[in-house]
DNA sequence: ATTTAATGTCTTATATAGTAGACAATTTAA
DNA sequence: TTAAATTGTCTACTATATAAGACATTAAAT
């Protein structure tokens, strides 16, 4: 997250953060875990995990991912942009798809 | 992810990340979606996308969450820790939940 | 009612994420 | 079969994420 008027992210992106982070917490306290402990299984420092739970969208995936994995969520991520999970999943077969995407090339002005 | 042997992820998340990387890619190239058009979209450079389509975990959740939305699939961003898919979800009301985990502390000991 | 520990929230320093830009390789349209 | 354009992949800057630590507040044991 460098560039990019930091944090114009579109809205439904920040929404989804938010609402992960606020999950996340609940699923820790489910477990009992502390904050403390949470950070020190994910190797990750108390206040990052505040951010993390705040659905900051700085911190990196990697941590996130980290303490799902914690949580024993690491399914749902995996499932996030899988083919089920695709409005357009349906089409046609992901192996039929072009590997790169060109452009409509204008047909060469041709005399009549 | 700064600290921490970096790279040293739990397995499990390692590899919902690479898998969702792929899926990403796919979803993006099911729309069409040049991989230049899509970092401009998300204001992000091509290298950076290139590191999202790979799964990698220094890339920050906002990036993530972004190319999520621009593909329409933020839903399921959002769902990863929902009580829905979460395995001790069908505990106590979450409301019931203690703000605070405290640890058992010791009874102060007492003379018999 | 106390006390103990957890949590919310800053600040500062430093490791590193993200960019720009370049080049080769590959794909696909004409 | 050519040629335009996309994609894979590096390198070197520079902006920023993360850690460390501190302090106040708050929750929950006793």
């Amino acid at each position: 997250m460098k560039s990019q008027a930091p944090k114009t992210l579109p809205r439904v992106a920040r929404q989804a953060l938010v609402k992960l982070g606020a999950d996340i917490a609940v699923a820790r306290k489910k477990r009992r875990i502390s904050t403390v402990s949470m950070a020190e299984r994910a190797f990750i420092s108390r206040a990052t995990l505040y951010k993390v739970e705040k659905g900051d969208p700085t911190v990196s995936m990697g941590i996130y991912a980290t303490v799902l994995a914690i949580l024993g969520l690491s399914g749902g991520l995996a499932d996030v942009a899988d083919r089920i999970n695709d409005p357009l999943g349906l089409d046609l077969d992901e192996d039929r798809l072009p590997k790169k995407i060109m452009p409509v090339r204008r047909t060469s002005k041709r005399i009549s």
